[in-house]
DNA sequence: TTACATTTTTGTAATGATTACAAATTTATA
DNA sequence: TATAAATTTGTAATCATTACAAAAATGTAA
């Protein structure tokens, strides 16, 4: 994909394969990966991929503002490569991820009670539909 | 304090000398501390205490729903005796966080998107009053 | 009080995510 | 090609947290 090398590119990245393939993963997989799990998908593919590698490529995008990351329920970092701020729902039981369509604008005025507000994150948490569905039989 | 006493009465724990000390510090500080800073405070009074006895306990205060925890900046664990949902704000420089007074209603519905929503927490990210000050020196 | 069971605390070792670091490999440049 | 720079790898270290078993404290019945 063009697109993931011009991402790289136009953020003052070298494109190297590695890069590219994180990248691209992370573009086209909506679903909040982790370091360990994003290893686990590309390793097979890309039999010298490292970890390290892995760890240090996701903090340079991070860095240049490439993706974001947060904290998961198992203070395990995840990324995510949407970048409008959006809620997420952290289901309890399958310990998947949703991200929420919600508007949300409360923190639209960037200055609160004195502090600047350069980010914000809106984690919400319980049962999801589907597990809601299963309970339910 | 008796007041402290009660409060683990009141959810079924035995009141242990360490168990009152570390709540009476979580009620008293509103400072959001880790494990580790806990410790640093209460171990010098008590030289006997442990560490394992810090994260046991707050572990049994978490789960009894005497105290909250979320995660930092830096994936360290905090915790947080205040139980009305309030916003908390992180501040880059000084790696303080606060409490904001900020009124917040808007997940008051507690279905959003089919998902049943249990719990929240809003985390803002930026610069301090204080170390706003200090940069405009 | 003594004897025994239960609870609490301790200390050390294990775990697991992440990072440091130096060597090896690849890529760019002259 | 030769050399320098950038990238990647693999291993070891770090750091918060947890597991676990022994030690200490506490409760209870005789
Ligand atoms: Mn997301
Ligand atoms: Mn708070
Ligand atoms: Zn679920
Ligand atoms: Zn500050």
């Amino acid at each position: 994909m063009d697109k993931i090398k011009d991402i790289l590119v136009n953020k003052g990245i070298s494109p190297s394969y590695h890069r590219m393939k994180i990248l691209e993963y992370l573009v086209k997989n909506n679903n909040h990966p982790t370091a360990d799990s994003i290893y686990r998908v590309l390793a097979p593919q890309i039999p010298t991929l490292s970890k390290t590698t892995i760890y240090n490529t996701l903090k340079t995008f991070v860095s240049k503002g490439i993706i974001s990351s947060f904290a998961g329920l198992n203070q395990e970092l995840h990324y995510d490569y949407k970048f409008e701020p959006h809620v997420h729902f952290f289901c309890r039981k399958c310990q998947r991820i949703f991200d929420l369509a919600e508007p949300f604008d409360c923190f639209k005025d960037k200055s609160i009670e004195g502090h600047l507000v350069l980010s914000h994150q809106i984690n919400l948490e319980g049962i999801c539909h589907n597990c809601l569905q299963d309970e339910g039989e």
